[in-house]
DNA sequence: TCCAATATGTAAACTGGTTGTCAATTTAGA
DNA sequence: TCTAAATTGACAACCAGTTTACATATTGGA
C-alpha cells in the first residue's frame, strides 16, 4: 500500500497545524471589519453560546485556554465595552462576565456573516467527510492527550 | 435534521482550533526530552523531509509561516548546533540550511518515538475517517483561503 | 471555629508567531 | 547594460498564548 494508516495520521496532524494557521489568518481578516480579532471573536462566541454570565475561569475552561489568557482578553473586551462585569453572588472577587448590548450586536453581525460564509463553503464538502473530520479532530484533541499524559511508558 | 452541513462545518473549524492547541501542548511535552520544542521539532522535520539544503524563505514557504518566523527559529537552531549554514552558490546573502550530524540524530530519535506513537494511535482510527479528515483539512487550509482572499464582496 | 488547601485576579517574563521597516542583494525588463 | 522591482536578512513592535509568582479570597476538613 502507498501509505499506512499511521502515515495518514501524521499527515492529518500536520494538516491540523496548517489549517489552524490559515484559519486564524483568515479569521483575523474576517473579524477586522467588526473591530475584532480572531481571539476576541472567539471569546464573544463562548459567552454568547453559554447564554448566561460566566466567570473568567469558567470561560477559560470552555475555550480550553488558561484562565490568565482568557482574563487578558476579557479585560480588553471590557475596556472596549463589549462585555461587562456584574457582581457574582457566589464569589466576591470573581465577577460574572456577560455581553453588553453592543457586544451582542457586534457578535450577531459576525454571526450572520459567518453563517452566510459557511453555507457557501459547505456546498463543496460532503456531509460524511465533515462528520469523519469531526471524529478525527475530537480524537486528536481528547483521546490523544488523555491517553498519553499519564505516560505509562 | 439535527445539524446542517454548515453547522457541522462550524463545528469542524472550532475542532481544528481545539485540536491544534492540544497537539501543540502534547508536542511540547513530547519534544522536551529531546531538547526541542514543538516549533523546532517541526522545523527539523521540514529540513529532513526536504532532503536537500534550503534557504530560510523556502523553509518558511514549506511550513506555511512567514520568512521572519522561520528565520527566528533557524537562527536559534543554528545557535544550538542542530542546523548549519552553508554558502549558497545562487545567492550571496541567503545561506542554505541543513541538519548537522547532531540535528539528524536528534530528529531521527524523535522520529522513531513518533512513529511508535502514531502506530499505536492509528489503531483507534478508521482509514476512511483519516482520509476524509485530510480532505476537509486541506480544503480549510487551501480552498477556503484562496476563495475569499480576493474578497469580491 | 480555625487553618490548610484551593481558587482567583494581577502582573511579569517568555514562546512563537505576525507585520512593518530598512538596507543590501538579486533578478528581470527596457 | 542599467535600472526598477523583487528578494532577503536583520531588527523592532506587536498579538496571543503560556508559565511562574504573588497576594487575597474562598472552601472544606479537623
Amino acid at each position: 500500500m502507498a501509505r499506512s494508516k499511521s502515515e495518514h495520521l501524521t499527515d492529518a496532524v500536520l494538516a491540523v497545524f496548517r489549517a489552524n494557521g490559515r484559519l486564524i489568518a483568515w479569521g483575523d481578516g474576517f473579524a477586522a471589519p467588526f473591530g475584532l480579532t480572531s481571539a476576541r471573536w472567539q471569546m464573544l462566541g463562548a459567552l454568547a453560546l453559554a447564554e448566561r454570565p460566566l466567570t473568567a475561569p469558567q470561560i477559560a475552561a470552555a475555550m480550553g485556554v488558561t484562565r490568565q489568557g482568557a482574563q487578558k482578553q476579557l479585560n480588553l473586551l471590557a475596556d472596549d465595552g463589549l462585555v461587562s462585569r456584574e457582581p457574582n453572588p457566589n464569589h466576591q472577587r470573581s465577577p460574572l462576565y456577560r455581553l453588553t448590548r453592543r457586544g451582542e450586536s457586534v457578535y450577531a453581525a459576525t454571526r450572520r456573516s459567518w453563517d452566510a460564509h459557511t453555507e457557501q463553503l459547505a456546498k463543496s464538502l460532503e456531509l460524511d467527510d465533515l462528520l469523519a473530520a469531526k471524529r478525527v479532530l475530537a480524537f486528536l484533541a481528547d483521546r490523544h492527550v488523555t491517553d498519553t499524559e499519564n505516560d505509562p511508558a
